[in-house]
RNA sequence: GCGCCCGUAGCUCAGGUGGAUAGAGCGGCGGUUUCCUAAACCGCAGGCCGCAGGUUCGAAUCCUGCCGGGCGCACCA
């Protein structure tokens, strides 16, 4: 199910029965309690973290530094004093002091092994629900819908959808919308391509498609100037100045027949073809101009309420919207809203009418316009041709997210380009008067090719993202297909499939948002480094051990079994699977999927560590046993658990 | 010109609110398989954190100025 059209009133929250245990929080709590006389305690607990390096312990108490020198104390003295102080029991004895002050705390085994024990028979594994749960829209994906998705749409929708579901995990309530581009100037060109170059027979076979070429068509001869200057050049600038022989001679360059100037031989034969050259960009020109002119007619006439175009957008929409409906069916994505502008199109004259009123609004060169502090381009909410554009829209869907739901938080998962775009937005909604709502830009960069420049077919072309994932998957395929022959063909598809999806999302949620990335392929689908795969991979492991043994992890998750920490890669593996909420909460908090990929990947890591060095069936004893299969299933659990929190999946072998 | 973002190992990237000796993967070199998935693991080499100042007990992180790159700057979204 997309999931476009689901009520609101199936929007979920989760269910509150859970134990909690966040060792970062409850370990700064502790250490509030004993803050220095006269410094703050948040402030003194903030300092809390866990440890650069082991030898320093598990978690450190940095604070005493701070607070010492605007003190003017001695600040080991001070941590001496603190030490004395902090009760950490029972999770660890008094810290050690450390160079200028810090504080070192080193968690008991023991504890440590009795929080796993009752993690076990915990669904949520220990994490915590939020202390006072917000209300959170999240914008993302907002495809336009008259064009198929293209790779330009990867980041938002698997960086949206990961957000969506770490706040929902936290206890937020997510109200997930995919603000749909259904009405704008891309429409006008689909009806153009209708009324003008359709294939009745072609349309009749397969719609989407049609539609979809209809707009392509459209697009290339309004893009077809560009294109052809692009290929003139240099040449083209020159002639322009007047300075037409070089001009011919620059051509002849260009298209890789090089003369040596007016005297050559060849001269007036280049000379003629440059002059074609021109004429055909002239026409093109010519065309374009009037293809573009008629499409944002076209446009014009839809949102007039022109009958004819409102049928055929009441026509084409469905076709549309399914075409879409199967790209998110394979990335399992699904919303709790698809409010489009369409739907805003109403309420339009009336944001700006109340702008104008309220003195926000007002008249620029012939456009309404409201002027933001700092910034030089006005927000324009009517075009001089009165028109609405999206900034109007963006206005008007604040207000309808207000009176609809009233969140305290609303983020934009959108390409940093945009930027000018919130901050100018952001501003007027809150001049407004809508100043409740945390108002987020969740900004992100472009997906490069292996030229550092934006990713593009080897014809120069956009990556559609149906074939993106295509390749995706039979990339994977190719793995799966050399690495497990014994699976069967159904399996090594479905294998295929899950790999592949996984791959592609992984790579973007684990980059720091905001930086561009260069897609690789192999480095994606790699079973060795940060990847979906070799976590996914470590996961397959586990569920081998259990399938070898003949065992049903339903018995540690029923009633549980005693955990021991003996070996230090068991001991690495306990902690790191304990600090599951902390990753959470700080994914969460940071709006960034990619702490919690270094999270999932560092306790894969641990665990091969642990599969290397500690025998799970063949354990010296049946007490060790049980406890490294308890380890092993609370493991894949939390990396189940956090695969699904990037919208990944496992499979069960690989 | 103004604004936003970025600059960390040969390559691709991590580095909560300033903390101890800056990390990972790939690539390179060397090792590990009678044993639960070697799609794995372990070790070694590799750094002026763009440059220069400043703030301070302490700076990749904060401030200022440069250099280099990306993006955006009036009616497309």
């Amino acid at each position: 199910m997309l999931g476009l059209l689901i009520p609101r009133t199936q929007i979920k929250t989760r269910p509150s029965k859970h134990a909690t245990m966040n060792i970062l929080d409850a370990l700064r709590d502790r250490f509030a309690q004993a803050a220095p006389a006269g410094s703050d305690p948040v402030t003194f607990a903030a300092a809390v973290r866990p440890s650069t390096d082991t030898k320093f312990g598990d978690y450190q108490a940095n604070g005493c530094m701070g607070v010492a020198k605007a003190a003017g104390a001695n600040p080991r003295a001070l941590a001496q004093e603190v030490a004395g102080r902090v009760n950490l029991d029972p999770m660890a004895d008094t810290p050690e002091i450390a160079g200028p002050g810090f504080l070192n705390v080193r968690l008991k085994d023991a504890w440590l092994a009795s929080v796993l024990n009752s993690l076990q028979t915990d669904e949520t594994l220990g994490l915590p629900l939020a202390v006072a749960p917000q209300t959170v829209v999240i914008d993302f994906s907002s495809p336009n819908v008259a064009k198929p998705m293209h790779v330009g749409h990867v980041r938002s929708t698997v960086i949206g959808d990961s957000l969506a579901r770490i706040l929902h995990a936290l206890g937020h309530r997510v109200i997930k919308d995919n603000h749909l581009g259904d009405w704008g100037a891309q429409f006008g060109m689909i009806l153009y391509g209708w009324k003008n170059l359709r294939d009745d027979q072609a349309y009749a076979a397969d719609p989407v498609s049609h539609l979809s070429s209809l707009y392509r068509l459209v697009q290339s001869k309004i893009g077809a100037p560009g294109k052809l200057r692009e290929q003139l050049g240099d040449a083209l600038a020159l002639e322009k100045k007047g300075k037409h022989g070089e001009a011919v001679q620059k051509y002849a360059a260009e298209t890789g027949q090089p003369i040596s100037g007016a005297d050559d031989p060849r001269f007036s034969e280049l000379e003629t073809r440059f002059q074609t050259s021109l004429a055909e960009l002239t026409t093109a020109e010519a065309a374009a101009k009037q293809v573009e002119e008629a499409a944002r007619l076209e446009t014009v006439k839809l949102h007039a309420g022109d009958p004819e175009n409102r049928a055929l957008w009441d026509q084409f929409m469905p076709f549309c919207l399914s075409a879409l409906e199967g790209v998110y069916l394979r990335l399992g994505v699904t919303f709790d809203v698809a409010l489009g502008e369409s739907f805003y199109d109403p309420m339009l004259a009336d944001v700006v009418t109340d702008l104008e009123s309220r003195g926000l609004a007002t008249q620029s060169e012939g456009a309404t316009v409201v002027f933001t502090e700092g910034m030089k381009a006005p927000f324009i909410v009517r075009k001089r041709d009165g028109a609405y554009n999206y900034a109007t829209t963006d206005l008007a869907t604040i207000r309808y997210r207000v009176q609809e739901w009233n969140p305290d938080h609303i983020l934009y998962v959108v390409d940093h380009r945009q930027g000018d775009h919130f901050k100018a937005l952001f501003d007027v909604a809150g001049r407004w008067g809508y100043t409740h709502p945390r108002y987020d830009h969740v900004a992100f960069g472009t997906i490069l090719g292996n030229d550092r420049k934006p990713f593009k077919t080897r014809a120069g072309d956009t990556v559609g993202l149906e074939s993106l994932l295509d390749e995706a998957v039979a990339r994977a395929r190719k793995v799966v297909d050399e690495n497990s022959p014994e699976l069967d063909e159904a399996e090594r598809a479905q294998v295929a499939e899950i790999v592949g999806m996984g791959a592609l999302k992984y790579a973007d949620l684990s980059q720091n948002r905001l930086s561009d990335y260069v897609f690789d392929w192999d480095k994606m689908l790699a079973l060795n480094g940060n990847t979906a795969t070799y976590i996914q991979y470590a996961y397959a492991r586990i569920r081998s051990i259990f399938r070898k043994g003949e065992l049903a992890p339903e018995t540690f998750r029923t009633t549980g079994v005693s955990i021991a920490l003996d070996h230090p890669a068991e001991r690495a593996l306990g902690l790191q699977i304990l600090r599951w909420p902390e990753a959470v909460a700080l994914a969460g908090s940071e709006l960034k999927p990619n702490i919690l990929t270094d999270y999932l990947f560092t306790l894969a890591n641990a665990f091969s560590a642990f599969f290397e060095n500690c025998p799970v069936l063949k354990a010296e004893s049946e007490a060790t046993k049980l406890s490294r299969l308890a380890l092993a299933d609370l493991t894949a659990r939390v990396l189940k658990n956090g695969l699904g929190l990037l919208g990944i999946n496992t499979v069960e072998r690989m």
